[in-house]
DNA sequence: TCCATTTTTCAATAATAGTCGAAATATAGA
DNA sequence: TCTATATTTCGACTATTATTGAAAAATGGA
């Protein structure tokens, strides 16, 4: 996953209503919800709602499938494993993340004395 | 990690310039950068660079400390890592989600899945 | 104190993002 | 075809974010 694409995808969930949207397409599962359902669930105009899962489709974070009147969109988890695992690498910096997924990284005064890893 | 805060710390990735600053201080490590070390690095001119780290260090993405004429920044893994369990947990819906952390980040022996209280 | 160095704040501007009612589009069924 | 339903687009507006030179503040050392 490339940097433009991260940024993209961060951006598309760095919003309180699209984040909405998103936690709601990803609890309905593969299944999915139809846009109407979305607007009930969350209280976003329909409008507004339109704007925000084109923001959403755009970044790949979610699908859209049309069915009868309806638009079925659904959580796409493979570009929110690419960005988990692109985040995660650049959480753990390459090396292995002991240091970062323990809880010992509560220490800010004596931390500076540290070498930096390979 | 509350969803206003989720916001905040994807909102504060979600920039060409600060997911480079960012990436530049979790390579860095624990010692991390001076910030006129992280211009030459970034190539942010230092006004706009003391922007971005504002809004990064708001966001609880990274911390400061002053040493002497310097002012030293370095990732804050903890926030980075509560974010990555909350998008873990609404990217997998509350299920097994392991292909996320598979590459680099096997743990060696027990990992601390800290669980948060909501 | 005075100076060089480092970083932040200020200020003005440019660019992008968010909101939502109303109109337009598309579809299924009668 | 006509109508009800579902969704998107349009348009006008407001709000937020990004950029950066210049000035200011803070520090260590001569």
């Amino acid at each position: 996953m490339e940097t433009k694409d991260v940024v993209t995808a961060l951006a598309a969930l760095a919003q309180d209503s699209r984040l909405a949207i998103f936690r709601s397409l990803v609890q309905a599962g593969p299944a999915g919800l139809a846009a109407g359902r979305i607007s009930e669930l969350t209280g976003i105009p329909p409008s507004s709602l339109s704007f925000h899962l084109k923001e959403l489709s755009h970044a790949g974070m979610v699908d859209s499938q049309p069915s009868g009147r309806f638009v079925i969109y659904t959580a796409n988890f493979t570009t929110m494993n690419a960005l988990l695992g692109f985040l995660t690498e650049n959480c753990c910096g390459g090396n292995p993340c002991s240091p970062v997924c323990t809880p010992a990284c509560e220490p800010e005064q004596s931390r500076a004395t540290e070498k930096e890893p390979t």
